[in-house]
DNA sequence: AGACGTTGCGCC
DNA sequence: AAAGGGCGCAACGTCT
């Protein structure tokens, strides 16, 4: 059963029931209590709910106490059918949807609420609707519309389960950044006083920085040189007679000199004052949790994003504030190799995915083509997957082409559509956005009148990052789609215990729950990636092991 | 003072 | 023959 929803601005919205094809099955209803007649719908079994956009409509129906159980994203979808069409750049508010399909103007996008001074967080999602037009039709017409353009494409059904899985997680990111990743701030602060000691007045370095600060300029002979300039640093050496590219750390460890290892310390503790130190902990850890905004679909691959607090990458380091309440646990699960058996479920490769039939995919490799080097099969697979081949990655890569020919041709189409302008998609579907102003630009001029060495040199070099994007898009994307599926499967699969998701990172997942229900818990996340890899692959004898981990600390779990 | 691009490093 | 993917964030440095 299929439910359209619009918030009338207010508390207050409308609801119509859908068939199954989006067409209208049952009266308006004019709710002055959205939160109340929502919770209805989901007491009386759960619909699917058709909505605007989870991202702007979810946190109010929270406040009001209603969970929703599934839903369909129409913004999210309307992004994929987009990029699918190879219209990434075009509008895809509601009401530009609306146009499109009633040949109305199609309205520019509403600015970022990055952009804006004053985030418009309260606004309707179907806010800028043409006066005159119904939101409730528009929603309904649109998404009727959408369940159109995803029947026509191929492979059947794809793309449905891509927009479903989005949009289930679009569900799951809400919540969990209302529930927060529990969040010792005692054990942080600790942490922090440990290795920076104690905290400096604003704006003051940490004692342990401002050592180091002093040795190194004592290394330099005395002159005063501020580590925390690339610039200043790049002089300092230049005047003892060493040219360095950049400051950054694996140039500096090749660096005979008696500031390095200060230089190397100090870059790392800094690291950790500004970007996890205490302004972090102030600013985005409160009673306990540490509440990020998660963006799903934020990168072109398919992977979120998150804005503010840097939430996809907590340094290891920290992760030991990161503790469950008392007699409650953290499990946290992660798949293990995921983008090298995405890559052999994805082209097919029997040989390939016989490698990734076991535990270790890379061992599983290296005993079929690299005389059981271990470490020579993951530098050639890693190579075949990001495009590189530094060092003597291209013989490993023949290697490659001999053993897995399939997979490598998979991997080289995709680097080939790439190069020469052409759009890949993920399994699902998902499309990378079209070649940018650079690479256009640097083809024209390498193809028109009066072009030299220097432009098609510049031609190629603008084809070989396009062709290593597009051959990483696929498998990125796809591991991706793997992810959000197990994340939907597991939110089903705990609705309805106290477990709260709290945390989820490309591969990895925890879940925060009483210590009895951690054996539970931890079935549901291995049933989750099964079902992933099932509704992703079918029957592939690609395997994807989730190691799980039952920990009261994060940085216990490994 | 604020916008913007660059640098460098954290995560996967 | 050569070819290292995707992000967010803070600080610096330059420009306006």
């Amino acid at each position: 059963m299929w439910v359209a929803v619009v918030s009338a601005g207010g508390t207050g919205g409308l609801l119509r029931e859908l068939d199954a094809a989006g067409k209208p099955a049952g009266p308006v209803e004019a709710a002055p209590e959205l939160g109340a007649a929502v919770a209805r719908w989901e007491r009386a079994g759960p619909p699917r709910w058709v909505l605007t956009a989870v991202a702007q409509e979810y946190p109010s129906l929270l406040d009001a106490g209603v969970r929703l159980d599934r839903c369909h994203d129409l913004l999210l979808t309307e992004a994929l059918l987009l990029g699918h069409a190879g219209r990434w750049g075009a509008p895809r508010s509601l009401a530009a949807a609306w146009a499109r399909l009633s040949g109305g103007v199609v309205p520019d996008d509403p600015v970022p609420a990055s952009r804006q001074l004053q985030p418009a967080l309260f606004e309707p999602a179907a806010a800028g609707m043409p006066a005159g037009v119904d939101p409730l039709q528009a929603v309904t017409a649109v998404y009727a519309d959408q369940r159109r353009r995803m029947a026509a494409l191929a492979p059947a059904g794809r793309m449905r389960l891509l927009a479903a899985a989005e949009s289930a997680c679009a569900l799951a990111a809400v919540e969990m950044g209302r529930v927060g990743m529990p969040w010792r701030a005692d054990a942080h602060d600790a942490l922090l006083s440990e290795l920076l000691g104690p905290r400096p007045v604003a704006g003051a370095r940490p004692p342990r920085l401002a050592e180091l600060a002093e040795r190194i300029s004592a290394a330099f002979g005395g002159r005063p040189v501020n580590p925390d300039s690339p610039a200043d640093v790049l002089r300092a050496f230049a005047r003892e007679g060493i040219a360095l590219a950049s400051t950054r750390s694996y140039l500096l460890r090749e660096v005979e000199h008696p500031a390095v290892p200060a230089l190397l310390a100090y870059k790392e503790l800094s690291r950790l004052h500004t970007a996890h130190g205490w302004n972090w902990l102030e600013t985005w850890v409160h009673e306990g949790r540490f509440r990020p905004e998660y963006v799903v679909g934020g990168v072109v691959t398919g992977r979120w994003a998150s804005r503010g607090g840097g939430a996809l990458q907590i340094p290891r380091t920290v992760r030991r504030a990161v503790v469950a309440d008392p007699g409650w646990v953290l499990v946290v699960a992660d798949a293990g190799q995921l983008e090298p058996r995405v890559l052999a479920a994805l082209s097919g490769d029997i040989a390939m995915a016989e490698a990734a039939g076991v535990d270790d995919l890379y061992e599983g490799l290296a005993e079929r083509a690299f005389g059981g080097d271990r470490a020579r099969a993951k530098l050639a697979l890693l190579s075949a997957m990001y495009g590189g081949a530094t060092g003597g990655a291209a013989e490993l890569l023949a290697i490659l082409h001999q053993r897995f020919p399939v997979a490598m041709a998979h991997v080289e189409a995709a680097a080939r559509a790439g190069e020469e302008g052409r759009l890949v998609r993920s399994h699902l579907g998902r499309t990378c956005p079209p070649p940018g102003q650079r690479w256009r630009e640097a083809q024209a001029v390498a193809g028109g009148p009066g072009a030299d060495a220097e432009a098609e040199r510049a031609a190629v070099q603008r084809g070989r990052e396009r062709g290593r994007f597009t051959r990483n898009f696929i498998i990125q994307g796809t591991a991706a789609e793997w992810a959000l599926i197990l994340l939907a499967t597991l939110r089903q699969r705990l609705a309805g215990t106290d477990a709260e998701l709290v945390f989820f990172q490309h591969d990895e997942v925890i879940v925060h729950c009483r210590r009895e229900l951690a054996e539970e818990v931890t079935e549901a996340v291995t049933g989750a990636a099964e079902a992933a890899r099932r509704l992703m692959f079918g029957d592939t004898p690609v395997r994807f092991p989730v190691r799980v981990a039952v920990a009261e600390r994060y940085s216990d779990a490994k």
